[in-house]
DNA sequence: CGGGGTTCTCGTCAAGCTGACATCAAAGCC
DNA sequence: GGCTTTGATGTCAGCTTGACGAGAACCCCG
């Protein structure tokens, strides 16, 4: 659907009911991932009004022709320098009145979550996308628009989502140990998590990890074993084949653990 | 902000980049609510093409100078001829690829989760909204556009509410007992609780009801007791004071269930 | 080469929760 | 008054969870 031309009239509407609004729609991006055991957050500074010189998510305006889940890995690519991997799917739509200055502005938020990809032109650029902790933009009025509130649905999101789908493992390379996955429950969590319990969990809980009967070397300890995750999660370069008609609705979660890892109740 | 007035201009866009599209906006609603120990959803029957004749969800074009929410409740009103109560959030955003013959249609849909308020012109007028089992309409193709697969994201969103927040209570009336709410549960899971586990669940768990002293009379059998949920949806009619800006983003759940009510695995 | 430190893996055990089921209580109905 | 229906409470085995001990396998260092 990435190659799909754009219709011959730029703007839709020509027999929708005269009354209705025709609106800009952008399309904002949550990517997260961890690094140095802490939650990161992929953002941008503004080149341009408004909000210039503020830090906001990346993203941008949806173009003639383009569905939403292409508009989003448009804007990573161009923002990251890259096409990330990772597990994308929608996370909602804000909007149109009272969030951008300039205007009714409808935003469709899409959350990322990736294993920690390089950047291209990391920092360099004046617009170049960085790696930000979470934990020092996570307070309201430190990002440009709304999102602020955007990012922290986002986190919530991303919290749950641990509890009751495999996409951790979607933070990880192609191959991890349990302790690494461990600290992507702790980082994103933010708890402390008993090793010996949560690999227990892990191992035990279907659907989650498939051993490759490799193991780790080189580091200090004993060696881990290396494991896969049970379901690859349906991100960004991994569609292959054409999911049907454009396929721009909330993406459903891959698979569903059961039991659930539960974060622990405070 | 139902009240606020249609800005200036009612087409936005003026200071957006000229590359942008400017798409036409529905809301569609997947209204639920539990009826002869069924799960039901309201439909339309659509008088004017394209799918004339066909059911479809309640829902329509947002106008200028509207915000999501405000487009939801007032298709509702228009739809089912009062303004229901219950809980509302927002579900997903669809296309705005390959969904309407007419051409490029961004569409937001949201979830009411509703007790089984009446209908005025139920059934009579030919664009009246009816209640229909959803089972008998979650096959793809029973409904127009995409309205199937939107409501088969909300049936599986409001099952998994009912697992981790209280929302189970958004399908009772103000006061109700153990047996109709372990009704709801049987009729969105689709399973069969046993009454005495139930009861044990439901009045353990801190955050979900409230004992209200009183109890049932008139019924075959020995009399239940009144419970009230223990937090009030923060639904279509009971916001009260303004939520601050116009609140457009996806609704963020009231409370988590803590520990959650599992549904019976297989 | 051997000891200490580190990390991973397996094992143990009490406490709590879940699912299955029995028992009692309180109404209506004949 | 007995029967039926429905709600409330209790019991108990089995499983899961959280806390922790102990051994295995590697590296580093002297």
């Amino acid at each position: 659907m990435d190659a799909m031309p754009p219709p011959s009239r730029p703007v839709a509407g020509a027999e929708v009911p005269p009354g209705a609004a025709l609106l800009p729609v952008t399309v904002d991006v949550v990517a997260l991932t961890v690094r140095d055991d802490a939650l990161h957050v992929l953002l941008v500074e503004r080149g341009v009004e408004p909000f210039r010189g503020a830090l906001a998510l990346p993203g941008g305006f949806v173009l003639p022709g383009e569905g939403l889940a292409a508009a989003a890995t448009r804007e990573l690519a161009e923002e990251a320098g890259i096409a990330p991997p990772g597990y994308l799917e929608q996370l909602g739509t804000y909007g149109p009145l009272g969030r951008d200055p300039r205007g009714p502005v409808l935003s469709v938020a899409y959350l990322l979550l990736a294993p920690d990809f390089g950047l291209v032109r990391a920092g360099s650029d004046a617009a170049g996308a960085a790696w930000h902790p979470v934990a020092d933009v996570l307070d309201p009025g430190a990002l440009g628009f709304d999102h602020g509130r955007i990012l922290a649905d986002g986190v919530e999101r991303a919290r749950s989502k641990l509890e009751y789908s495999p996409l951790a493992t979607a933070f990880c390379g192609p191959e991890f140990t349990v302790a690494e996955l461990r600290r992507v429950y702790e980082a994103v969590w933010g708890v402390r998590l008993d090793p010996r319990n949560f690999s227990r969990k892990a191992t035990g809980t279907p659907g989650l990890l498939v051993e490759t009967g490799r193991f780790t070397s080189g580091g200090a300890g004993r060696p881990a074993a290396l494991y896969r995750a049970a379901v690859r999660a349906p991100g960004i370069q991994g569609v292959g084949g054409s999911a049907a008609t454009g396929d721009d609705g909330p993406a459903s979660v891959p698979v569903v653990l059961d039991p659930p890892l539960l974060r622990p109740r405070s």
